[in-house]
DNA sequence: CCGATAGTTGATCAAATTAGTCGGGAACCG
DNA sequence: CGGTTCCCGACTAATTTGATCAACTATCGG
């Protein structure tokens, strides 16, 4: 579990996805524009996200990509783990190097304090990161037409 | 808020001070060896644990390093917010470049998440971290005294 | 069928970061 | 003193990040 700019980018393009990929898939290069992204290194990024599953991709004019699973369904966890491959920042890397008493200090130590981080980042889906998007936009255009102001918003979209 | 096995190794390093600077301070030599992380890289990491007030050194024969507070008042993000010098996922940094509706998502959204991890590595101290440890070492005794084997294991560590 | 759209893959690359090395000081203790 | 240990800066190799480019395949509209 590592967390770099790198998952960042990839939460972001996803959340992207989830709000825009409602009726036709969304390119891209739609995805470079809005979030200031390089294409290229979404290419990068989707190609992993679709590996994972994630992400299912339509080709042709009027292709891209929409979500493959329920928004719901997807956890920031998986979106990181998916572009972002494991680390271990144990010597013994899962091997049993660190018989010794001490040695295991770092291992056991940092593997629970990960899955805690991890079971945490789990426990946060997309769907509730573009609610909560949509509740901040929602929140911008009250300044200017206050009646609009009773939108929970919270759809789902099929699997 | 990054997270990468620098970080991983400066809470290791802290968890090691803390469990081992009871009585005298703890040199940089024996927490490489301990934990096996070179020398000279712990050395630029206490450079900036000490910095950040985390820390205090003590030269010469019999010097080290001991804490500088008490342990339930040192947390995870603490400590790495010290070695892991901050970074902006956001294309704008803070100014004022994304105004048009769309171009926020970015920095809104990951701002949002960023706090919420940081709420919860807050959340966790160095004294739970060495509790725990020192619980695991207690557990391998009880392999060889099953009475010992009562102990909930303080969890709830969640924000 | 043709050609534009758009994903897919792979090679390549500059810049930044990581993790580690080296060497020289400076303070401290006995 | 003299060794221990922190302190500091420069330097480096390996990796990662973020990005570019090119070639390719699938798909749709006309």
């Amino acid at each position: 579990m590592r967390l770099t700019t790198k998952g960042r980018f990839a939460v972001t393009a996803m959340v992207d996805v989830a709000m825009h990929a409602t009726q036709s898939p969304v390119p891209l290069t739609e995805i470079s524009t809005r979030q200031g992204i390089s294409l290229s290194y979404l290419e990068q990024l989707f190609s992993k996200l679709r590996r994972g599953a994630l992400v299912k991709s339509a080709r042709g004019p009027g292709g891209g990509y929409r979500l493959a699973k329920a928004m719901d369904a997807v956890t920031v966890a998986d979106i990181i783990v998916a572009v972002d491959e494991p680390i271990d920042a144990t010597q013994c890397g899962g091997k049993e190097n660190c018989h010794e008493e001490q040695k295991c200090l770092t291992h056991d130590l940092w593997v629970r304090l990960n899955e805690q981080i991890f079971e945490f980042l789990r426990s946060v889906t997309l769907a509730q990161l573009v609610e909560q998007q949509r509740a901040k936009e929602t929140r911008v255009v009250e300044l200017h037409d206050p009646r609009l102001s009773k939108r929970p918003q919270s759809e789902s979209v099929a699997a």
